[in-house]
DNA sequence: ATTCTGCTGTTAATTAAATAACAGCGCAAA
DNA sequence: TTTGCGCTGTTATTTAATTAACAGCAGAAT
């Protein structure tokens, strides 16, 4: 029994990488390979080969001499240190386009993660369900959470209802945010939180598509 | 007339930030502040006040000793470094719930970032307006790119098509490429590139919520 | 006055992440 | 054989990002 507890002190990016490692060889599989090469891991990833070795160093996997690492193997060592072994139970918070978005996208991808309920103030929306997943009002966002132990709460919400959201979601004893809204929460010690926003993302690409159009023209003198 | 071209060399970091002190420092202006203070501005963003006031340093502005910033000044100046002022027009390719997520969600709220156009595959999609975008048919992508000179293109079409579309993106001239599906692409030099995979975030989270969890556990002897 | 306090702006130190460098090995060619 | 080559695994170096440390100042408190 390997002690997994080792693997808390990965670095964060690694876990990303680790994470989409695992994507891409899972897509190998279904081609029909059976082994890789780490140059052709961090080609799909626009990395480098050292990094993807680096990081297989860092989990202790080690490869095969030219003939690559094996895909399966890798694929299980990563399952076994990125997933849960119970699962992880998602709610997601915010029925609108995003929410149904996610649903859509993550649902029956990873079998260690679930998503197990879908929240919307919109009471027409409760008793439905969405792409398999059961909606319930907002209202009974508290005891849903318990009752089917949910860890992860995905926030969709529009931006003037997040703080009050965050702050039910914690109540209720959810362990990790994961914020889609453009306002910043607050969440006690204890509790994992990722926020992401589009716009800045959008506004960093705009920066430096703006910079490098200036760098092609005439620099203006000395 | 300050050289703009001198904040190329800014860190990526240090832009995501400015975007979102901006945004921050909106709302604070609609609250009737007129100044803040760098812990202020900290708190919002989950970060030290000395990282907010070390970005500001890189972008050479300066508050009022015991008074702190000038909100609608710092707005400015961050426009003026992270905006362009032609403004740039962005294109989004899929218009499924992401896509118009997205409409609705940036649309408007930066004036020097414009949606002007949304492509679809489904040909009933074509002629019709999602919050008052357009929608084309993606076969006239190519056309349209270059009619109205968009600048960045945000793809949130399903993962199989995503290298078709990148690669036609780029052929229409696009700079800019944001892409939301779980497959990776290429684009050659010159054009910037972000990609944002959701799943990865989300199993990011679980590990980090497992690790805490096995954290707490009762370690098993020495 | 003068001491204290709380904030800014900047430099220095630390930490995290990525990259470079290279030793080792086993197949493959000659 | 032996020489070369291509790949792994690891250590060393470099670069990027964050955090710590502190000098300086202006107003408030005494």
């Amino acid at each position: 029994m390997t002690d997994s507890a080792f693997f808390g002190h990965l670095p964060h990016k690694t876990i990303e990488r680790l994470s989409q490692y695992r994507r891409a060889l899972l897509l190998c599989l279904d081609n029909g390979q059976s082994h890789i090469f780490s140059h052709e891991i961090a080609k799909i990833q626009h990395i480098t080969s050292v990094q993807v070795r680096r990081d297989l160093m860092l989990i202790g996997y080690s490869g095969t001499l030219r003939k690559g690492y094996n895909i399966q193997e890798l694929i299980d060592l990563i399952g076994s240190i990125v997933d849960s072994e119970e699962g992880i139970n998602v709610a997601i918070v915010g029925m609108g386009n995003l929410g149904r978005a996610l649903i859509k996208y993550i649902s029956g991808k990873r079998h260690k993660l679930t998503i197990v309920a879908g929240f919307d103030s919109n009471p027409e929306k409760a008793g439905t369900k969405m792409n398999g997943v059961d909606c319930y009002s907002t209202e009974k966002m508290d005891e849903i959470i318990r009752e089917k132990e949910i860890k992860i709460g995905i926030i969709t919400v529009p931006a003037v209802n997040t703080r009050e959201i965050a702050a039910r979601l914690v109540e209720a004893g959810i362990k990790g945010i994961l914020n889609y809204t453009p306002k910043p929460i607050e969440v006690p010690d204890g509790i994992y939180l990722e926020e992401y926003d589009m716009i800045t993302t959008l506004e960093k690409i705009a920066f430096f598509v703006k910079v490098s159009e200036e760098e092609k023209e005439p620099t203006p003198e000395k």
